[in-house]
DNA sequence: ATTTGTGCAAATCGTTTGCATCTGA
DNA sequence: TCAGATGCAAACGATTTGCACAAAT
């Protein structure tokens, strides 16, 4: 585990208003400390145990909403049955490889979206998500 | 429940190798009798016992597999705990009404997506998928 | 008669919650 | 000290499955 990020990460808790917890500390350098990633609560659980670290699943699924709700972390509802969380909270779309379930980002740039019409009478657009589904050739 | 609209479906399950039993076609009627839909299972089956058909949850779940397994309805993972089953199969994208977890058809001709990115090696795509996350204004 | 479909209840899967216990400021 | 966090197990909602019974060709 990775003092360095540790500090930086504890930083980013306490602005969050959460306490930098031991469990919150392992999962935040999981999730932080190696670049966008986008994982399932189950996975993060795992990748803890691995690392030798005691965590409740539960633990970790509420980890990642109080995450979300710090906007460290974007939550993605894209199919298949489980739920993702994405490191990257910048403005961006997905490859989601089908036979995998999973997700791969695409860069911002990439995508534009062309003749949205417009919403029904009362509401309004907070996201546009495309996603590209990938199979084997 | 329309005599007319029974005998076509009828015919459509039989091409699709698929008896025309009783529950089929009263779940077919309300599918394909009023124009585009987007259900979720246990909608279909309330609407089933409303009409006072009767029909089990697990027997929607089963019809609505094969429906999609024979290219009648297209099933849509699009966020939310339930899956939706849409009965227009071409090619259209969808606004998501958040508060409400509901589906509104947008029109093929209004979306175009530019600018996507080579899918990586050894991938295709199969397909794209454009939801326009809508909430009150 | 044989194959296919159905209903029910139990099983499964991902996720959430209640509550007693522990921990960090 | 003591609000806030954690772990566990039980609760949950959506979906699937196993199997005895019923219906379609």
């Amino acid at each position: 585990m990775d003092l360095l990020s540790e500090t930086s990460i504890s930083e980013q808790l306490r602005q969050a208003g959460l306490r930098p917890t031991r469990q919150r500390l392992v999962l935040g350098t999981l999730l932080f400390g190696q670049g966008d990633r986008h994982v399932s609560a189950e996975l993060l659980h795992a990748e803890a145990v691995a690392a030798g670290e005691r965590v409740s699943l539960a633990t970790v699924y509420n980890t990642l909403h109080q995450f979300k709700r710090a906007g460290l972390v974007r939550e993605l509802a894209i199919g298949g049955s489980k739920t993702f969380f994405d490191t990257n909270v910048s403005n961006h779309n997905h490859f989601f490889i089908e036979n995998e379930a999973r997700l791969v980002d695409i860069p911002s740039e990439g995508i534009r979206v062309a003749g949205l019409p417009e919403p029904p009478d009362g509401m309004k657009i907070t996201h546009v998500d495309v996603v590209v589904r990938l199979s084997q050739k």
